[in-house]
DNA sequence: AGAAGTAGTTACCAAATGGTAAAAAGTAAT
DNA sequence: ATTACTTTTTACCATTTGGTAACTACTTCT
């Protein structure tokens, strides 16, 4: 069975040669919903690979509630980028969404990976610019719209979602409360 | 007088050797607020670098009223990113939000410039780059919290675009209608 | 200076959303 | 199966925000 992020690498380039080596940076690991892969004010050691669940970028408000700012799939990579490369500590943090499969790279081997084949961090850089630019572009989307509207929109460009993650999470990411989310469903069958 | 843009680049990156290069491949403009500088549904042929203003990155949405999603001042580059990439219409429109000068480099003479000198390829991606994180964040800050709030942080992060920019955008841009940010601003005092 | 146009303010009411609370449904543990 | 626990739903009222409209302040043009 071929593993999920060189699967992954090879939809955009030919990583082939240079399996094993991208294979040996990486370490597999399950976390279960609710798990916390990185703790706000803690600095990224690692990025994730998902090869299987959902994570969710969140951080706590001055009031005690959860922010979710990001909902991270399968085939997509997942840290606090500007803290991963600056190294210092992330205001986010990263928990599990539902259970979830990760590949997990820690900067120091990816950086040796880098400095190894210089083609896959170019190939990596252009993955997650990518990523970045839809995510703003998806956040975009929801400006200016009620909330019965972002509701609406998020369930066309993530349908399944909806499905594997907890209500007030989604709540969350639309800025909405779990009660109202909750009427808005109702009012939609 | 030094231009702008090398004097910013410089602040990254010794690039004296090569000023001579960039300034060929970039062209001096003013536009007056409001003018536009890309159209929706056209292919941005060119990236600008602000040398003095603000632009707004904006789209009509489905009751035909403007949304703004981006203010770009002094010292950035500004562009409709995937859309310059990939040579596709952007969905999205660049306007003046007040009386502007830029440095507009066309793609073509960027990409010449990019194959003569691959560092400035490198230095540019890393600042764009690091301008949408910057971006992200700032759109976090404002995430479920309510008008009031997002208009004071906005005062905080961005305290001088309140006085150079119409009130309308602001409102736009913070998710409010021009008359609850007046009413917000008139609480203030 | 006066007129016309644009931008910002204010007031009012309507609609949307939040917050509290309790019930119902679903899940996990014994 | 029963219990305990968590998540989701529902109802109610309070608060915030939106929309219409009129007024004021500012610009710009002649």
């Amino acid at each position: 069975m071929p593993d999920p992020l060189i699967t992954f690498l090879k939809k955009f380039r030919d990583v082939s040669p240079d399996e094993g080596l991208i294979m040996a940076a990486a370490e597999q690991r399950s976390y279960k919903e609710g798990e916390v892969l990185l703790k706000e004010n803690t600095i990224p050691r690692e990025i994730f690979f998902i090869c299987n669940g959902v994570l969710k970028i969140t951080s706590v408000n001055d009031k005690g509630a959860d922010v979710t700012y990001f909902f991270l799939k399968e085939n997509q990579f997942c840290t606090i980028l500007q803290s991963f490369q600056n190294q210092q500590p992330a205001h986010e943090r990263i928990v599990a969404a539902c259970d979830v499969e990760v590949m997990a790279i820690s900067r120091v081997k990816l950086y040796e990976l880098y400095a190894q084949r210089p083609y896959i961090e170019e190939l990596i850089n252009s993955i997650v610019q990518r990523r970045l630019l839809e995510k703003i572009q998806i956040r975009n989307s929801y400006m200016g719209q009620d909330a019965a509207t972002r509701y609406r929109i998020f369930m066309e460009q993530e349908p399944e979602l909806a499905l594997r993650v907890p209500l007030a999470d989604i709540a969350s990411y639309l800025c909405i409360t779990p009660q109202s989310l909750s009427r808005i469903r109702k009012n939609i069958r």
